[in-house]
RNA sequence: GGCCCGUUCGUCUAGGGGUUAGGACGUUAGAUUUUCAUUCUAGAAACAGGGGUUCGAUUCCCCUACGGGCUACCA
């Protein structure tokens, strides 16, 4: 029935805030399936309820998505007819909308108060507003006429609520679900048109999904029973030939204990759950991104797009390209998928360990600059990162795992090495620097037999006399291959180090 | 409570009527690195339970259990 459609697919966030890890893959999933097919990714923005909308949400939403490499579309077609929608803006097509439902017999108005509502939930634990009690509360359906139009005339607040059919079924293919079917006496009457004029979700997605011709929708799974809701819409309105198709995507799960993944998870568990940090505008707290942690956008995308689908091989990374190339619905699983901060880890490894330098190059400038490194030398810069590079997890470990080769260690441990220092040793690294300026090809293949020998005949072990160098060098038991590191830093620079440390010992 | 969805190693998953049930993360043990990390090799580790159908079920069907979602004038 939409197969003849262009494939058009949409991401409606809604601008309450940072983008979870949930959004960003339904985003993803849709992205991959548009330009797998060849179609068009537009962006609505869900902005129906005034009260939750938070300044600066859409333009960090645009954000997150343009760091992901997720970008969105107008239609080139029908530019400016498509996307990005915002509700706020449609307000009275909606009506419109709602009011030729009430015409046609398949929605009502409803003139209970929310005080009045409150009311009876607390009567009734179980109270919905349903065929069984319609007829008993205050609503066209259950006033005359003229009741009605008096109350109407009046300007009397009302919302405009579905009538959700007493038999029958509604049924419809999920793409990745197979058949799903609700009864429809067991779903409530819906309010589609709130008592401001605005909208629910319901009406909203209904209108601009037909508005924008969206021909498949990916959300989350939490959406599933409302899809009967939306699928009568489409029906009530008129538009049952241009419905578009439905994939329910499994949701993204808490890593311990049970349910959603949700934003405080994050600060709890300790690791993020939003794609970039997030301050609220309101409370002006900060919630920590996975971009900011130092993740790479290609790692993020590729451990995103691999939760919860796979290309039927053993392959694991994949450019984002790649997934475009092979994404198909049928691979993705039903089931829910506990998120695991340390596979999402040893994604950002793999990713950094095998992307070039140039790529990098102005993060870890912008990290050097940061810890006050202004002038460094860019052939250095490029040399340390290649040795360092398959030893970071997050880009931000750059510093950690080479301050030294920019600055002289802050801390030398001095604990490790003096307990067994003798004169002797001394002796040893005082007559070494005095060699070391005879070297003349200053690199870690000569470098590291010169000092073998050097060691050997001062009849001491190799042993002995490693450690103390490589601590005088970068000031602790860590880092690279020790003569890799002295090559690097250069003749003058371990001179000065070895200088200045041996007093300390 | 009601409705809907789901269930393969600890986690993400592949598989699918007959397999030594495969991979990855994590984990354990070795090797390399005279450091730490990386890397490499090897190991432990799973079909929720009960009924069917069948020569045979982890795979198909039913029930139960468990998990999750929804049940707002939120999305």
């Amino acid at each position: 029935m939409s197969s003849q459609k262009k494939v058009r697919v949409r991401f409606a966030p809604s601008p309450t805030g940072g983008l979870h890890l949930g959004g960003v893959r339904t985003a993803l999933f849709n992205y991959l399936f548009a330009r797998h097919h060849g179609g068009d990714f537009i962006l609505r923005i869900e902005d129906t309820d005034q009260t939750r909308f938070v300044p600066g949400a859409e333009e960090y939403i645009n954000e997150c998505l343009a760091w992901c490499g997720i970008l969105a579309d107008e239609s080139p077609e029908k530019p400016g007819a498509f996307g990005p929608y915002r509700q706020s803006e449609r307000k009275p097509s909606y009506r419109q909308f709602a009011e030729q439902l009430v015409k046609d017999g398949y929605a009502y108005y409803a003139f209970d108060t929310a005080e009045e509502l409150d009311a009876q939930r607390q009567l009734q634990p179980n109270f919905r507003y349903s065929h069984e009690n319609r007829l008993s509360l205050r609503n066209s359906l259950s006033l005359s006429d003229e009741q009605t139009a008096e109350l109407l005339d009046a300007g009397t607040p009302h919302t405009i609520r579905i009538k959700m059919p007493e038999e029958g079924t509604v049924s419809f293919e999920d793409m990745i679900r197979g058949r799903v079917t609700f009864e429809t006496k067991l779903i409530d009457d819906k309010v589609l048109l709130k008592a401001d004029g605005m909208p629910t979700y319901h009406l909203a997605v209904v209108v601009d999904d037909r508005a924008m011709e969206i021909s498949h929708i990916f959300r989350g799974e939490e959406w599933l029973p409302s899809a009967p809701v939306h699928i009568l819409l489409w029906e009530y309105l008129g538009w049952a030939n241009e419905m578009p198709q439905w994939a329910h995507l499994p949701l993204i799960l808490k890593p311990d204990g049970n349910g959603k993944l949700s934003k405080r998870d994050g600060d709890r568990l300790g690791f993020p759950v939003y794609a970039m940090n997030w301050t609220d505008p309101k409370t002006g707290d900060l919630t920590k991104g996975f971009r900011e942690l130092g993740f790479l956008p290609e790692a993020f995308v590729n451990m995103l797009g691999v939760l919860g689908w796979n290309d039927g091989t053993e392959k694991e990374i994949f450019t984002i390209d790649e997934l475009i190339a092979k994404f198909s619905v049928d691979r993705i699983s039903k089931s829910g998928a506990k998120f695991d901060f340390e596979k999402a880890k040893w994604f950002n490894h793999e990713w950094i360990k095998n992307m070039d330098n140039a790529t990098l190059t102005p993060a870890i400038n912008s990290i050097l600059m940061e810890n006050g490194i202004i002038n460094a030398d860019a052939s250095l810069v490029q040399n340390v990162l290649l040795v360092v590079k398959e030893r970071m997890t997050f880009v931000s470990d750059f510093w950690a795992q080479s301050s030294f080769f920019f600055q002289a260690p802050q801390q030398i441990d001095v604990d490790a090495v003096k307990p067994k220092w003798t004169a002797e040793k001394t002796a040893f690294f005082e007559q070494i620097i005095q060699e070391f300026a005879t070297v003349e090809h200053w690199d870690a293949p000569t470098l590291e037999p010169f000092f073998k020998e050097k060691v050997a005949a001062s009849g001491m072990k190799i042993g002995e006399l490693m450690m103390p160098f490589r601590i005088m060098l970068v000031g602790g038991k860590f880092g690279p291959d020790v003569f890799l590191i002295a090559a690097l830093l250069g003749k003058q620079e371990v001179i000065k180090r070895i200088t200045k440390a041996l007093p300390l010992f």
